[in-house]
DNA sequence: CGCTAAAATACAATCGATTGTATTTTAAAT
DNA sequence: ATTTAAAATACAATCGATTGTATTTTAGCG
C-alpha cells in the first residue's frame, strides 16, 4: 500500500495554487517565475514528493525507456553489450529494461509483448537460438516501436542491424588453424537458422577452399554450443576415429567443453589438436592452455546499436532508412593454437 | 510515433458498446456475458489491440513488477539469483526489472529513484561495495515499497534479509586450509563496511583461534576483490617476504587473480600455497588447478528472497514482521587445496 | 493614472484503463 | 401478462501528470 502518495495536487493545495503551475515548475518551465518555482520545489521536498512516471509517461505518450533483449545476461559478451547500451542510453536521458530470453522463443515472445505493453520507445534485440520466425516482432512494427538487431539478427529486409563480420571471423579463425599447420579442421557450428552461425560456417568453408583443403560434411557438428555440447562433440569425434588436428568452435563455451573432455582423454592441446573459439569470453584466458579466439567488441557494439536506435526514436516519422552496420573483429592468439 | 494506438474506446466504438464493458471483457470479468466477451475479444484481435499498461497500472495503483538490484549482472552468482527471482516472480504473475549498480553508490541511488518513480511493487537488493549509508533506501520506505536484501545486506534493524551464513563459510574455508596442513593462512577481505565481508573475516579469525593459531593483522588484506586486486595482493605478499602457505579469499575472482600471479612467479599451487575462494563461480572449475570454494546457492536464494518479498507485497498493511533467513552453504573441495 | 502588451497563473481537457453506481435488459415466477 | 430479482451493460469518476487556452497580474509607457 502506498503510504506516501503525495501528488502535484497536494503540493498545489498546500500552496493555494494550481497543479498545472506545480507541474510546470517541477519541469522547470519558463512559464513559471523563479520565485514560485523555488516555493514549489521547497514544498515538494518537504512533502517528500516523488513524480509518478506512470502518469507522466501516459500523458506524454513517451517513456524515455528502451528495452534490450539478450539470450542470457550471464554471457560476458552480452553483459558487455548491455553496459555499452546503458552508458549511451543514460547519457541521452533514457532508461534501459534488461530482459533475457534464456534462448527460449516463448520467453522472447512474452518479453516483447511486455515491452510493447509498457510502451518502451525502442528495442534492441539479439535473438534466441529457437527463433526462426519473426512474427512476434510484428507487434513492435504495429506499435511503431523502432527495433535494432545486434549480433544475432534476422535475415529479413528493411531492418536495422549492428553486427560483426561473422564470415570474416570464421574465415580468420580457420585460416589461423591452417597457418599453424592443421590439415583437418573440424567446425562446431550453432543452429543453422541463425545468420551468425551460417556466416561463421561459410567463412570456415571459404578458408578451406582458399587453401585447397577438402570440405567434409562429417567435420561439421551443429549444436546449441553449450559447454556440454562441446564435450559431446569431442566425444563423438574421438569415437568416430575421424582424423582431426584442429577445431574451430563457433563459441568459446563449446570450445572449452571440448578442451576439458579432450584433455581428460589424454589428447594434447595444442599439439594433437589446436583449438580456436569465438567471442573472447573471460574464461578463455583462464583455461589452460589459454584459448585462441575471435574478439567481439561487445561494449562498443552496445553503444553503436543504441546510437542507431536513438536516432530512429527521434525521427518522429519513421522516415529514416534502415541500415546495417558491420563492426570489425580480430583474432587473439593464445596457447591453444600454438603448434 | 504510435501508429497503432488502438484503445478500448476504439473497440467499444466499433461495436457500439461502452468501454467499461470492453475493459471488463478483456479482464474476463463475470459481469460480461460470454457472447459479448467473444465479440469483444474477436474485435480486439482484429484491430490489433495492445493493452496500455501505463494506464492500467496507474489506475490500479499496482504494477505487478518488482525490481532487483545487483552490483553486476555478469557475476555468475548474481545472474543465478536473478534466474531464481524471475522464475518465482513470473509464476506469481510479476515482472522483473533487472538493474546493476556496477558497485557505484551513485548509480544505486539513481536506480532506486527510478524504481520508486515507476512504482514497482517491491525491491530486492544486494548493495554495492560503496554503499555505507542507507539514506537512499528511505524513499522506498516512504513509498511503502517492501524491500528485501539478499547476500550483501545492511546491518540495520527491521529489515528483511536472505543470506548465507558468511561466518560459517569463512570458518569452514579457513578450517579446511588448516586441515590440509596450512599454518599461515592469509585472508583477502572485501570492504569492511559490508556485513558479508566482516562476517567472513570473523569466521576466519574464529577458525584460527579454535586451532590455536595466532591471528596476525598483516595477514589480512582488504580490497574490492576484483581479479586485479587478487594479483596485487599476491604481489604484495611475495614482496613482503611474509611466510604464508594458504590463502582464503572472500571471493573467487580475487583468488583467481592471485593464482595467476603466483603461478607466473613460480609458486606451486597447492603445494607451496593452498587456496580457497568463495562463491563457486563457474570459472573456478576451469582454472588449473581447479579452485576449492564455498558454494552459495544463488538460484535458491533468488527464489526464497522473491517468495519473502511477495509475501510482504501481498500483506496490504505492512503488518508482516521483518525476518532474516539464513541459507546453508557448503565447501567444495578441488585441486587448489589438495596438499 | 490609465492603457496595453507581456508575463504569470488558472482552467479544463486529456492520456487509456479501471471500477463503483446507476440503469436497462433478461428471464423466472406468479 | 405483470412483477421482481438477477444479470448485463452504461454512466461517470478516477488514477496523476501534462498542456493548450483562457484569464489574471504585472510592469512599462505615455
Amino acid at each position: 500500500m502506498d503510504i506516501n502518495k503525495v501528488t502535484i495536487h497536494d503540493i498545489a493545495k498546500a500552496l493555494g495554487i494550481d497543479s498545472s503551475t506545480v507541474s510546470r515548475a517541477l519541469n522547470n518551465s519558463s512559464r513559471v517565475t523563479k520565485k514560485t518555482k523555488d516555493k514549489i520545489i521547497k514544498k515538494a521536498e518537504e512533502l517528500g514528493y516523488q513524480r509518478n512516471l506512470l502518469a507522466s509517461n501516459l500523458r506524454k505518450r513517451v517513456t524515455n525507456t528502451i528495452g534490450v533483449v539478450v539470450p542470457r545476461i550471464s554471457r560476458h559478451f552480452f553483459s558487455s553489450v548491455i553496459q555499452g547500451v546503458e552508458e549511451t542510453a543514460y547519457k541521452a536521458g533514457y532508461n534501459v529494461l534488461i530482459c533475457q530470453s534464456l534462448e527460449q522463443l516463448e520467453r522472447e515472445k512474452q518479453i516483447i509483448e511486455t515491452l510493447v505493453a509498457n510502451r518502451v520507445d525502442g528495442v534492441l534485440i539479439s535473438i534466441s537460438m529457437e527463433t526462426m520466425d519473426y512474427n512476434h516482432m510484428e507487434s513492435l512494427k504495429n506499435g511503431g516501436i523502432p527495433l535494432v538487431f545486434f549480433d544475432r539478427h534476422c535475415n529479413i529486409p528493411d531492418t536495422n542491424n549492428v553486427l560483426i563480420d561473422d564470415f570474416k571471423g570464421g574465415f580468420d579463425a580457420t585460416q589461423h588453424l591452417i597457418n599453424r599447420g592443421c590439415k583437418n579442421v573440424v567446425h562446431f557450428s550453432g543452429p543453422q537458422e541463425l545468420e551468425i552461425y551460417k556466416n561463421r560456417f561459410k567463412g570456415y568453408k571459404a578458408a578451406l577452399k582458399k587453401n585447397y583443403l577438402p570440405y567434409k560434411k562429417e567435420y561439421v557438428i551443429s549444436s546449441k554450443l553449450m559447454e556440454n555440447d562441446g564435450s559431446e562433440n569431442a566425444k563423438k569425434l574421438l569415437e568416430s576415429h575421424l582424423d582431426f588436428d584442429g577445431i574451430f568452435s563457433a563459441n568459446d563455451v563449446a570450445a572449452i567443453g571440448a578442451m576439458k573432455y579432450l584433455t581428460n582423454q589424454g589428447v594434447k592441446i595444442p599439439d594433437d589438436v589446436a583449438i580456436v573459439g569465438f567471442s573472447n569470453e573471460p574464461i578463455s584466458t583462464v583455461i589452460n592452455p589459454a584459448l585462441t579466439t575471435i574478439n567481439q567488441p561487445g561494449f562498443e557494439m552496445g553503444k553503436i546499436a543504441t546510437d542507431l536506435l536513438l536516432k530512429h526514436i527521434k525521427k518522429e516519422n519513421g522516415l529514416l532508412k534502415p541500415q546495417t552496420i558491420i563492426m570489425d573483429s580480430n583474432l587473439i592468439e593464445r596457447q591453444s593454437s600454438k603448434k
